[in-house]
DNA sequence: ACTACGCCCCTTTTT
DNA sequence: GGGGCGTAGT
């Protein structure tokens, strides 16, 4: 039984009586055997598995623990919990109210938002420049995931160098949500936030909510948590991992857990089994840096000898992964067993490249890529365009692949169908209504007046010979004058793909359908073309067809993943919700530290521990956030811990010092004093470090 | 006015 | 490697 493994602490905390319970989890103490413990003695206690509802940081992190579960419990009972992410279990949830969402990846709806923003003027009001819609989003994020309700009271007071822009931003977000809801656009906020507005209204009656990763739980999802409002809450968090403060995540939210609810009780693990005494002095020597929330006392579950954490000094960047490539090929642990963790991203090709040359294979998240890649993109727009009719992206990215059509063309398209199909381009297209007024605005550029309404419309009598459908033939979107034969043609294919799935909810038949549609042929050739043209503009036709064998092959990988998602809308929100989470490849593992927490490897490498990387000295991050990452990179380490940087990177010409928090583990000397910042640092000579 | 193409920029972290 | 921007061509 799950029980009988704990030690002392962990089984006080896993059978804490109902109410509310806040485990402090130090890394590597067995938070996760706790938790399955928790919800294992719950259900032997009596409670209904669908009662449980479990929210982790990761869905992994769920699965995991639900397949943990599996050992003890049928299928049938573990089956019946409710785990996953916050947005993934909102999702879920809502779906069962019969108010699904309809998923829209951050990075278009950045796009509308820049949109709406570049109609503002900002010059009138002053010169200073205002912020990207990229970033203006985030800050918007940052927002409904802080809880507050005026936005540029908030604002005013969180980004005061722009101050005087805050109603104008306030206004633009205004449009900004008339826009999303226009085109039928939901984000990963509306998730929370319809799923809070849900439960003012339906309750779901959850026995006990227990919460992962507490410490990065942000003010939304603590007011969730709240409105559950289930009979019992179980909390396991360690401030000293809480790496999400990007993303809202809010400290006092763990810290004032106790005030929050009166009968709280607290529970904490203080051993930790996972790392050697050595691995674990290093952590805490640097985490001491940081003020103190609560005292801690890791105490070491291991005994033994052990080596000692390793600094490894490299006069170039590709020099320090080629040598850790060769550690790796010389080590006898099983490759799943090493991890390679970094800051940025942008360490991991390198890696991967070295790796590689050395015939080793390795594991990092595809998903993200997978999905970005035009020919998928391709894909999910054209589902795009079935799931959600308003959806203007998904058909303004389609349109694009026609030639002779660009934005412009694009968008008058889309206008037109969205017309004489109320406001669904599918009807626009399927079952036009030809009484509807299209022809609505008049040309706002048009100064001159040279343009009247009927010189844009032409008869579609001239795309005769193009053989298309008759009843197609009588679609307004035929009449417009920038349409070019090449156009029509493409238009008519949409036309025959949405024909084809309307009325669809089988994904694997949608995806199918889609991929062997006429529509996505023409879209490959384009790409494969593309991918086969040479330096002098000639294309080579067979590297083109080999373009276009791989170009089908990662469209059937995208097929073959509506195994798990049967129904389109599912797969279609999936896409945006999960593929993230995805891994590709077999090997070691590359990861960056946000998704490195919660696992554990025999050996790990941290690389390019320099100054400015690893801390990477941005803007929004703090000292004390990158020391917490840094905390969490090095305790994953079981046996080994290999720390490395390199002085010199050859590709973008940059010399680096060695991270502070090396000085501050008593590896290495620190190139200019300590780091501003760091409470109770070692002597303080003078400046930080340059760039 | 619109489309297509070539050149230069930058590149945190996640659901 | 991709997105933004300026320029040439229709």
């Amino acid at each position: 039984m799950p029980l009988s493994k704990l030690n002392k602490e962990q089984l006080a905390a896993a059978t804490a009586p109902k109410g509310k319970n806040l485990v402090i989890a130090s890394a590597g103490t067995g938070k996760t055997s706790t938790i399955v413990a928790r919800i294992a003695h719950l259900i032997q206690r009596g409670t209904p598995p669908e009662r449980i509802l479990l929210l982790t940081f990761t869905n992994k992190a769920a699965q995991e623990m639900v397949l943990r579960l599996g050992k003890f419990f049928p299928p049938q009972v573990t089956r019946k919990i409710c785990a996953g992410t916050f947005h993934s279990v909102s999702n879920l949830l809502l779906k069962r109210l019969g108010r699904t969402l309809i998923l829209k990846q951050p990075s278009e709806l950045k796009t509308l938002l820049k949109s709406v923003l570049e109609r503002r003027s900002f010059s009138r009001i002053s010169d200073l420049k205002p912020y990207s819609g990229a970033y203006l989003y985030d800050i918007y994020s940052l927002f409904c995931n802080a809880c507050e309700k005026d936005f540029a009271a908030w604002f005013s007071r969180n980004y005061e160098e722009q101050a005087e822009f805050a109603e104008i931003y306030a206004d633009v977000l205004g449009e900004f949500e008339e826009q999303k809801a226009a085109f039928g656009y939901a984000d990963f906020n509306d998730l929370l936030l319809k799923m809070r507005e849900a439960l003012a209204t339906h309750k779901f009656d959850f026995a006990e909510v227990l919460v992962d990763e507490y410490q990065d739980t942000n003010s939304l999802q603590g007011s969730l948590i709240d409105a559950f409002d289930a009979e019992s809450l179980f909390c396991v968090g360690d401030f000293d991992q809480s790496i999400y403060a990007f993303n809202g995540a809010n400290i006092g939210i763990i810290g004032s857990f106790s005030l929050r609810y009166k009968d709280a009780k607290i529970f904490a693990l203080n051993t930790n089994y996972r790392s050697t005494a050595k691995i674990l002095e290093l952590a805490n020597r640097v985490i001491e840096n940081n003020e103190r929330l609560y005292p801690k006392r890791l105490e070491v579950g291991r005994a033994g000898e052990c080596k000692p954490p390793r600094l490894l000094v490299f006069d170039e960047l590709f020099a320090q992964y080629d040598n850790i490539a060769q550690t790796i090929a010389q080590s006898p642990l099983p490759k799943e067993e090493v991890a390679i963790i970094f800051r940025n991203n942008s360490s991991a090709d390198g890696i991967e490249m070295a790796l590689r040359e050395r015939g080793i294979g390795c594991k990092r998240r595809g998903g993200v890529e997978f999905l970005e890649s035009r020919e998928i993109k391709a894909l999910v727009d054209l589902v795009g365009i079935l799931v959600n009719p308003k959806d203007i992206f998904g058909m303004l990215h389609t349109l694009e692949y026609a030639r002779g059509v660009g934005a412009a063309a694009a968008r008058e398209i889309y206008e037109i169908l969205s017309a004489v199909g109320h406001k669904s381009v599918v009807c626009g297209l399927l079952e036009p209504d030809l009484t509807a007024n299209y022809k609505q605005k008049e040309r706002v550029n048009s100064q001159m007046g040279l343009f009247s309404d009927f010189s844009e419309f032409l008869p579609s009598s001239r795309f005769g010979a193009l053989g298309l459908d008759a009843e197609f033939m009588k679609n307004p979107v035929l009449n417009y004058s920038n349409l070019n034969a090449n156009g029509a043609l493409f238009v008519s294919q949409i036309r025959d793909f949405l024909l084809q799935v309307r009325g669809q909810v089988v994904s694997e038949f949608v995806i199918k359908s889609a991929i062997n549609s006429k529509l996505y042929a023409n879209i490959v050739d384009v790409l494969a073309t593309k991918r086969a043209t040479l330096k002098n503009g000639n294309v080579d036709l067979a590297r083109a067809d080999e373009a276009k064998k791989k170009i089908y092959a990662k469209a059937e990988v995208l097929a073959q993943m509506t195994k798990r998602h049967p129904n389109i809308y599912n797969f279609y929100n999936f896409l945006t919700l999960g593929v993230g989470e995805l891994e590709g490849g077999n090997g070691v593992n590359l990861l960056t530290v946000h998704a490195s927490k919660g696992l554990e490897f025999g050996l790990v490498f941290v690389v390019d521990l320099a100054q400015g990387r690893f801390p990477n000295l941005k803007m929004m991050s703090s000292v004390e956030e990158e020391r917490r990452l840094f905390y969490v990179a090095v305790t994953r380490a079981k046996d080994e811990l290999v720390l490395s940087y390199a002085k010199y990177d050859k590709i973008r010409k940059v010399e680096y010092m060695p991270s502070c928090f090396l000085v501050e583990a008593g590896m290495a000397e620190g190139g200019g004093g300590s780091v501003a910042g760091s409470s109770g640092g070692s002597g303080s000579s003078g400046s930080g470090v340059e760039n």
